[in-house]
Parts: C-alpha cells; structure tokens; sequence
DNA sequence: CTGAAAGCGCTTACAG
DNA sequence: CTGAAAGCGCTTACAG
C-alpha cells in the first residue's frame, strides 16, 4: 500500500570539504589548492590536473564567503530601486533587470535587490551595503535630480552606475536610451502626416529623460504654447486625466504623443471614453514600447527603446570598473520608431 | 569662472575601522564588542553604553562576510525564476517579488536573483547556491511538474519554498492563492448571469493551477465538452489564437474565461478585431487582477489574487525554516471576484 | 560578566 | 614552481 509518490524525506545538510581537505588527500598546500581553483599560470600542468582529479573527485566547491573574505571582491552587485512594488511590475524595469542579471550571471556576479525607500537613505543604509561588503557596485534604476544621495556612491569612491537616466552635472557614471532621438522620430513622423496641433502628456519633469521629450516637442512645435503640455506622471491614471485636461483645453487636437507607453494606453482609454476614434479622429504615439502595446486595439505606435541592452551593457561597464578601470562611463543606445495602428494621417476638418 | 555644478570628485574608498580596532579604543576585547553587537544579554549594562558609544563615535559597521564565516548564517536569500526576462515584466512576478524583498528588509536579509535556465540546473548551480553558501534558502516561482529540480533542495536539506505552485505530491513547502475559490466565484457568477455557452482559455497544464482551474470549471459545467477548452499558456498571442479557435467551434459562445489576465487581453483584442462587442455579446472574464486590467475598455471583471502577500508570507515562513522550525510549510490564501465592466448579463438569442 | 584563544575557509606575500 | 605562515574580521566555546 506504498504512497502513489513519495513525500520527499528531508535531509540534514552534508558536512562540505574544505580545502584543506582537498589539499591532504591531493599531497600539496592548500596555497596550491587556491591556485589550481584561481587557474594561476604559476602551477604546472602535472599539479594542476592532480588537484584537478581530487576536487572533482570529492565534488569540492569553495566557499564563497572565505573567498570574499580573503579576497579583494564579494562578486555581488546591487541593483538600487526607488519603489521595488510599483519597479517590478513594471515590464520597463522587467527589461532593465534582465539584462543586468543575465549579464551578471555570466561574468560570474550575483546580483542583490535593494529598495531605496526614503528611511533607507536616511539610515545611509546605502553607503552600509558596501562599508558592510554586501557588494563590489550597484545600478540605479528609476531615480531623478532629487535623489541627492545618488552623489554619495561616487564621494566616497565606490562603483554606481546610474541606468536609463541622467545626471550630467553630477559627472556620474550612466547608460542611457537616446531620448532626444526618439522624441525626434516621432515629431518628424506626425508633422509628415500633417499633425499641427498635437498634445504632449510628459512623465514627471524631475526625471532627466522627461525635460528631453519636452525640450524635443519645444522645438519642434514653436507654434504651440505650454497649453498643450501636461504631467501624466507616467501612469495610466494620470495618461487618462491629462488626456481629458488636453481635450478640455484643445477639442481641435488631432494627435497625442505620451512620454511613456502606460500613459499612452490611459490617453487611448480617455478617448474610448469620450467616444474618440483612434486614430481616425486623433492619433496617439506611446514611449517604451512595453509588450502590452502590441495587444490593445488599436495597437500602439511607440518608440521601442532597448532597455535590455541598457541593464546589460551598465552591468558590464560597472564590473570593468569595479576592476579598476577608470574612464567614466557614458553611453547611449540608439532608439527606433515602431509604426503600429494608433497613429494616421490627419482627419480633414 | 567656476563651473555651474561641480562634478563629483571620486575618493578612494576609506579603510574601514574593524572589531579589533573598537575593542582598542572601549578598552575591552573583541568577544565583548561582537557581544553588544549581537545584543547579547551576558553584557552588563554599563559596559554595553560604553561600547555603544565607540561604536558610534567610529561609525562602525561590522564586515558581514567576516560574522557569516564565523557565524551559521549567510542571511540571504535566492529568489529562483525560469526565465528572468519575462518574468520580470510581468506584473504578476513583480508583486510576489515585492512582497518577498520588503518582508526580507524587514527581517534583516538580502535578496539574490537567479534565473534557472536549463543549462543553471544541469550545472547543479541550483545546489552551489547553499554549497558554496550564496544563501541561508531559497523562494522558487513560476516552476511546473516538469521542474523534478525542485525535489533537490529538500533532498539535500535546504530550505526551499514554493510561491503560488502546488506540488502537493511532492511534500514540498509551498504557499499558495486559493485558485480553487475564485474559480468557482467565477462560474457562480457568470452562471448567475445566465452564461451557459461559456469558453475557457486556460493556461499550460502543467502548472498545478492551470489544472485547478480546468478542474472546477469542468465541474461546474459538465453539459460541456473539451471543445470548450483552449490552451493559452499564459501569453496575450496565444489568448489571441486561442479565442479565433473557441468561436471557429462555438460561434454562439457567451462567455470566455481565462486563466490569467493577459490571456483575457488576448481574448479582448480577438473579439474587438472580429467586430464582436464586449460585453454587449460576449462576456470576459479574466484571473490575477494586474494593474493593466482596470485601464483597458472595457475594464476587465477579474479575480484578484493577493500575489503581495504570498510573497510576503512565503519569505517570512521561510526564515523561519531556516532558523529551525519544522513543521511543513502550507499555507494558502484566499481569493476574491473583482466585478468590472466586461461581464454582463446574457444576451437573448 | 569578561578576556584570551581558537577557528571559520579561504588568499597572498614570502621563502626556498 | 610549491609550501609554511600570516591574515581577512568576525563568533564562540572555554576559562576565570
């Protein structure tokens, strides 16, 4: 009468080899056993295979806290967000983290989460993640101008990049998606299709990448006042009472660009709601180019933005920094135009 | 002449101040230092103040590589993911994940990211997370049957639970939503409604939940037959192609409910580009309750599952484990109907 | 209640 | 090229 399947049974966890165990059983040092693992050229090919078949043998992995504790690198990274609820169900933060991850994981590093919430800095429980050696650097994700702290990484010398945002007053290292290219696409892109009077909802102006669209959209419509701008705070509650402030103000708008593509779909929901074709009577561009706007009808024209590349690319410069390296890191990836269903030529009056 | 903001001026790390080196200074020896650090009771009062006192003039911080070497914790822990990409870009993840990070803050812990590729299990690296001592334990999500790597962690006796999976066969710690619950509210209420011809986009059968959900509906409508199923695997495309397949079969369909969220999107966008009005024809309903469902149009009526909470009661249960409670950890959550705009009553014939 | 000593498991000069 | 020894910065029995 045996169980269909087996609970399993809960082991005690084995006792693990040291290397000195290693060493014995090999007949070296342990300093030689160290060397074997770190693949120093000093040892000879013989030794090395010797100690080779032992580690293997006995399934030896080395302790990682000793090595960090000897050693100059904890091989762990910080990834430093503002709100960790709102970040990660976020796909835009989704990207960026992968990318850090995935590159991460295959330079060796493991990677720590960590929320910035304001007691967190006032606890300078950021400086304690490297004075503690929790991590050799960290990524900033999703912070702006306000968040003064961000200076306190490069003041006392450690390793921080600050990805998909910018600082450059701060002279701080950064990786960044090219805005001010892809405010450009889309503005050349309604003007071809005859667009004049065109609303702008922006994301909060404290971030750096939101006075670029703005600045962008400033001088690519020198006709329209400030009228046709307004905060969407990159959500979609936001996107939606900004579309109805914009429509309020301006019945004749025939097009709506969003700095992101949450407030574009809250844009696109003030218009169903108000019985507005899309885009038959007004055409709306989104920013990001999350996944989600690919499903809604009608899908969204955006600007995709290549956030993956950015996590990767940060985590990679930061860890070649961490290294010694010491050039500042300044980089910016190039950004696209994605032509979907929201958008048209515009309605004849 | 001076510039308008002065770029930071990077420092060299300081030395950091050690145990050794307060004990000089308090005129006591390191045993009683590390003491008052653990807040041990033995430490007399007096002595404890004076301690405090250096430590805080010194701004000491004690080396948390050095205490998890000596000490029986590492005090962190593995968040384990298939595929962090998608993963993380789904709000689904994100909520649990939250709930695991602030509760882990909370409780004095870090949290590590893993993605568990394929080529990460047959590497064992599943298992170098306790043996080289990365973490104290590990939280898995989105893992199915087909994931027998999971039988590992308690094989080896390593604190192991599952998030919002069931593997009840396996006698593995888990901590669920009830899916059984809110599927049945579902059906109750579209019954109620007077849905008969009712289509279900579930998600991959391999997911423990999936079945429950294909379960209680198969109870509660046992006039239909397995033509009334579709498999969506969770994705938007999939509830696209999988709602084309339900009407090419049932064009007289009232109903569609699907197993999460984004499968209901898919069905959304299906029905609007068939010219088919939600939910004047066809009533949707969706599972999970992310942020997005309130901002389509219509919005969609779904079930809310308190991912937040799973996530954070998942990890508190597991620093329990790992500071040596046994019992088996199973724990499930209940679930409720969030009643918006894409159901109605059914149409008449 | 506190101190001296050993030990956690590695790495890294330093000899030889 | 390899080994003996010191050291990384803590904690934890063990004396006293």
């Amino acid at each position: 009468m045996a169980a269909p399947s087996e609970p399993i049974t809960r082991a005690k966890p084995a006792k693990r080899v040291s290397i000195r165990e290693i060493a014995r059983q090999a007949g070296v040092s342990t300093a030689t056993v160290s060397m074997v693992l770190n693949d120093n050229p000093k040892i000879t090919q013989a030794t090395r295979e010797k100690v080779r078949k032992v580690i293997d043998r006995a399934g030896y992995q080395p302790n990682r806290i000793a090595q960090s504790l000897s050693g100059k690198y904890t091989r762990v990274l910080g990834v430093l967000l503002p709100t960790l609820r709102h970040a990660l169900a976020d796909p835009y933060f989704g990207e960026l983290i992968s990318g850090i991850c995935d590159r991460a994981a295959r330079l060796g590093h493991k990677v720590t989460l960590e929320s910035a919430k304001p007691d967190f800095i006032r606890e300078k429980k950021h400086l304690e993640l490297f004075d503690r050696r929790f991590v050799d650097g960290v990524l900033c994700i999703g912070f702006n101008d306000r968040h003064v702290f961000l200076k306190d990484f490069a003041k006392a010398g450690h390793p921080m990049v600050v990805v998909n945002n910018q600082f450059d007053s701060w002279g701080v290292d950064q990786v960044v998606c090219d805005y001010r290219s892809g405010t450009d696409q889309v503005m050349t892109y309604l003007q071809q299709l005859g667009h004049t009077k065109i609303g702008l909802i922006h994301g909060s102006p404290d971030v750096f990448t939101s006075r670029v669209i703005i600045d962008v959209f400033k001088h690519r419509t020198p006709e329209l006042d400030d009228t046709f701008l307004e905060d969407g705070h990159f959500t979609e509650e936001h996107g939606i009472a900004a579309t109805h402030a914009l429509l309020e103000r301006h019945p004749d708008l025939t097009a709506i660009f969003a700095g992101n593509d949450k407030m574009a779909l809250g844009a696109m929901r003030a218009l169903s709601l108000r019985g507005i074709k899309v885009p038959e009577q007004i055409s709306v561009v989104g920013f990001d180019d999350i996944p989600y706007s690919k499903f809604v009808t009608p899908a969204l024209t955006t600007v995709h933005l290549p956030f993956y590349e950015a996590g990767d690319l940060a985590c990679e410069r930061l860890i070649q920094r961490i290294r010694g390296k010491n050039d500042r890191i300044n980089e910016t990836l190039s950004t696209h135009l994605v032509l979907r269903e929201s958008t048209g030529i515009v309605p004849r009056a």
